[in-house]
RNA sequence: GCCGAGGUGGCGGAACUGGCAGACGCGCUGGACUCAAAAUCCAGUGCCUCGAAAGAGGCGUGUGGGUUCGAUUCCCUCCCUCGGCACCA
């Protein structure tokens, strides 16, 4: 934009240019321009993505899409505005972007609210889904609903099926015989992922699970285990890297043989044990091998049965039956004293060659490792506990630091010198742990080994409202996948469900949807009943978005192509060990079937904090907002009372969009000056009395030329408006950027003051007045689209506001020519001299030890040093 | 126990790469306007001490220490809050 920096105005005669302040007509009203200006956007079809136009780079932003749970609370506002305004602003930076939205539709509280109000899970959700869209249309956000997804349509999820048959081809989905959890209150199992806490409850309803072995279907997210440690290909936050790091926790150490002696056992089951059988240890410490006294398998390991000798069978029965009744809390609970049974055989050391007891304790879990332990007493915790019970002896084998060579009084868990090791003796741990395991590979007694803690995902569920899991139980068959053209399975949504389950599908009583044929003989044969995990609908629905009515295909395979990975994700953290592996996952598992070309999903993940409901006295903790609880803050009120712009606003402007916290809306008010201020700047007539600004009736000014009383600007004035206005456009494009929209907001308010004064105390040559209106419009259009459109159109501006170009600055024009020259004493501030930039630095220290300030505190001393810091300090060191 | 994030006025928070701590806003105090109130506008507002005032001095970013001319920022110690994991071998 070209500036002339002349200060005469120019008074058009035959067409008028309309200075802005002329254009006033009537006073800001949210209720009236908000909804005008949706319903033109709507009809106008302003954010309707073309996914074909390639004239432009795209860039797909996504926001996690919400349950439909029948009410927007603020919290969603919270994760949706910034969102919309970070959206908005790439495409003023010239993108084409995807920004659609969807809604997360399966799931219980459907199935709960069936249960109490009986009314049936589609019709309830259907018509949540109607109140929350209009919810979200009153807040403008520029979303695409031409390519809104549902996912419990069928034509969403029947390629759920499909992906599942197509995993179940690849061996990817697979049918197990598991412990696995329970849900005793939800009537379902549940993912490991699902289970959370040291109470180990379920994480949607808080109720403890329990274990059960069943049979379910898996989907073999184990197979990924490394690729997903790799968080090379993307920017996430650490925090997120670290969670799910954590949660797959990979241990490095060694699987190592122990031979069961097999003379102790009775002759009967030699056969069944001949002296190759061996029990597999993991341990991470390989170089304490040496100091391992006795062996302790899981309860119910495998091998108990066979090598417990029958003189301890009773016993060990009892044992086993006693861990089975206690819950998996008491089981795992740290602080449990160590308990366990010797089951009368021994193994032998694969490298001593001496006779080591085997126990079974419940404090080793068949669920990790393989299931078995060697107990090395003295360098852990848990083994130092059991032996001093059990009276095992406590050999020392790494040298703790300063170590005298008798007994430990306490354990030790640390590195060392390798000692009572034979061969080894000298050895530091870390060599240690690779030599043991390179010489227990030379002897064929063990080899490196990597374990997981990660298990893989299980995704049946015992309930109705969910996708139906598209298998077939034949008689002579077995198993069998629904043929593809059979795609979709429909769950039945007719009147006949019972949804009060007993512990298995609803869907086994619906006699239509549970008998079929085979489809390979054509007898009868029964469908599953279980129904998919809802994290399966969101693993993938980011492809749905590009095509969400197509039937013949998921999606188009150029389109994916193109528009994905999602290049900026948002939403909560708490799906950081679900959705958010479940998604990578299906990623990968999509790219090996050849279907998609991606390695990860999402390029970009911004986790927004969480809104918790308010804080009634002061001290009191937060709570999260739960319809329960009857503390959820409906946005439906604060949009009526304040407008779409200002409660956006004032959620960007709360702090930091990571950081969440309390509900509190005693500084909107704040917010919603600020916005009426902005009105006021840029329609109404300058005066050095504003106080009635705000109430004003609205009459259009006749004013055409600057008042009497307000005095031309200077070339300084103007010189300092346009850097104003141009240091704003930098740091508010770096906010933007970097999604602090606190900070967005605080700058916009600088310099709706600094404009605001500077209306009042000169008269601006238009080119300059206009740059300033424009940019400060522009750079607040994504924060607050409806004003900013109004006053666009009044000011005479192009429709539409959010299609316009992106305001750059100028460097030049931003540089500060003057600053103030700190003059510190000794490190501390003693005066302020104003200097130009670039100053010499001999010219500065000279003002500076003639400020008064200095020679106050320098008192004639000599300075021992005289720091310059570049068009910023002095400090005098004396 | 392990891993991670954080601790700044009465409150929400700001501070580039180590360089004026407290931007912006709320609240509060005083003033203008009003018959009055609300709304709006203007001014002040970290804490302490001295001063009638103008002002002067000191302290100050959880604690204690270190590095540095200079630390909210870097290093170490400890305390507290929040989140995750947890008999994981």
């Amino acid at each position: 934009m070209t500036t002339q920096m002349s200060t005469t105005i120019e008074v058009a005669t035959t067409e008028p240019t309309i200075h802005p302040f002329i254009q006033r007509t009537n006073r800001y009203d949210a209720s009236v321009i908000e909804p005008k200006w949706q319903a033109r956007w709507a009809a106008d079809r302003l954010y309707e993505t073309d996914l074909n136009d390639n004239s432009k780079r795209k860039f797909y932003f996504l926001t996690m899409y919400p349950y439909p749970s029948g009410d927007l609370h603020i919290g969603h506002w919270y994760a949706i505005a910034p969102s919309d305004a970070g959206a908005r602003y790439r495409r003023m930076n010239g993108f084409n972007v995807l920004f659609p939205m969807g809604f997360d539709a399966f799931g219980l509280p459907a199935e709960n609210a069936a249960i109490r109000h009986g009314i049936h899970p589609y019709k309830w959700t259907m018509s949540n889904i109607e109140t929350m869209r209009r919810q979200m249309r009153s807040m403008g956000a520029m979303f695409d609903w031409t390519k809104e997804v549902v996912t419990c349509l069928p034509e969403f999820y029947k390629w759920n099926q499909w992906f599942f048959l197509q995993f179940f081809k690849a061996g990817l989905a697979y049918k197990k015989m598991a412990p696995v959890d329970w849900c005793p209150k939800d009537q379902t199992v549940l993912a490991r992922e699902q289970v959370v806490g040291e109470e180990r409850v379920c994480e949607r309803c808080g109720t403890p699970v329990i274990k059960r072995d069943l049979e379910q279907w898996f989907f073999r997210i184990t197979k990924y285990v490394d690729e997903l440690l790799d968080f090379s290909k993307m920017q996430w936050p650490e925090r997120v890297q670290t969670l799910q790091t954590n949660w797959i926790g990979r241990s490095e150490g060694a699987e190592i043989q122990f031979r069961v002696l097999s003379a102790e056992l009775p002759s009967q089951n030699d056969s069944a044990l001949s002296t190759q059988d061996s029990i597999t240890v993991f341990s991470t410490r390989p170089d304490t091998l040496y100091g391992a006294t006795f062996i302790v398998l899981a309860p119910e390991h495998p091998l108990v049965a066979q090598v417990t000798t029958p003189e301890r069978k009773a016993e060990v029965d009892a044992y086993i039956a006693q861990t089975r009744r206690m819950s998996e809390i008491e089981r795992e609970a740290t602080d449990n004293e160590k308990s366990g049974v010797f089951i009368g055989a021994h193994a032998i050391h694969p490298l001593t060659n001496e006779r080591v007891p085997i126990f079974i304790a419940d404090y080793v879990l068949m669920g990790y490792g393989t299931g078995a332990i060697m107990g090395v007493p003295a360098h852990d915790t848990r083994d130092w506990d059991f032996a001093k019970k059990y009276n095992l002896p406590i050999p020392v084998v790494i040298a703790p630091p300063a170590w005298n060579g008798q007994p430990l009084d306490e354990v030790y868990e640390g590195d060392g010198v390798m000692v009572n090791s034979g061969e080894f003796d000298g050895t530091p741990s870390a060599e240690g742990k690779r030599k043991v395991a390179e010489k227990l590979q030379a002897i064929g007694a063990g080899k490196p080994a990597v374990t997981y803690r990660i298990r893989d995902w299980l995704i049946s569920r015992q309930r109705y409202w969910g996708t139906p899991i598209p298998i077939i139980y034949c008689d002579t068959h077995g198993i069998v996948p629904v043929p593809e053209n059979d795609l979709p399975v429909v769950l039945p949504v007719d009147d006949s469900i019972r949804f009060n389950p007993e512990g298995q599908s609803p869907l086994l009583e619906h006699a239509e949807f549970l008998n079929t044929t085979c489809p390979i003989c054509g007898d009868p044969a029964r469908r599953e009943t279980d129904t998919m995990d809802g994290f399966v609908d969101s693993s993938w629905y980011q492809y749905r978005f590009l095509s969400p009515a197509d039937m013949r295909a998921p999606f188009d395979r150029t389109m994916a192509d193109k528009w994905l990975p999602v290049d900026q994700y948002t939403g909560g953290i708490e799906h950081a060990t679900m959705h958010l592996l479940y998604t990578r996952f299906f990623t990968k598992a999509l790219r090996d079937l050849g279907i998609t070309e991606d390695d990860e999903p999402m390029r970009r993940l911004f986790n927004q904090g969480t809104i918790l409901a308010p804080v009634e006295k002061s001290g009191e903790r937060a709570q999260k907002m739960s319809k329960s609880k009857g503390n959820v803050v409906s946005p439906d009120d604060l949009v009526q009372e304040y407008g779409a712009d200002t409660v956006r606003a004032f959620l960007m402007f709360i702090g930091p969009w990571d950081q969440g916290g309390p509900w509190d809306d005693s500084g909107i008010d704040g917010v919603r000056r600020w916005i009426h201020r902005v009105w006021a700047l840029m329609l109404d007539a300058p005066t050095a009395d504003r106080r009635h600004q705000m109430a004003d009736d609205g009459q259009p000014s006749t004013l055409n030329r600057p008042p009497s009383d307000i005095p031309m600007a200077t070339d300084e004035q103007v010189k300092e408006l346009r850097r104003a206005v141009h240091q704003t456009i930098q740091r508010v494009t770096e906010y933007y950027e970097s999604f602090k929209f606190n900070t967005i907001v605080s700058s916009l308010m600088e310099l709706t003051s600094t404009l605001t004064r500077a209306k009042d105390s000169a008269w601006y040559p238009d080119a300059v007045w206009g740059e300033a209106m424009n940019s400060l419009l522009l750079l607040m259009a994504p924060v607050a689209p409806h004003i900013t459109e109004e006053i666009w159109e009044r000011l005479g501006g192009t429709y539409s506001i959010h299609i316009q170009n992106w305001p750059t600055y100028n460097p030049q024009v931003a540089a500060e020519e003057s600053f103030m020259l700190i003059v510190q004493v000794n490190g501390k501030v003693r005066d302020r001299v104003p200097a130009r930039i670039g100053i010499e630095e001999s010219r500065a220290k000279e003002m500076a030890l003639q400020s008064e300030g200095a020679r106050k505190y320098v008192g004639g001393k000599t300075p021992r040093q005289v720091i310059y810091v570049k068009d910023k300090l002095v400090n005098i060191v004396v």
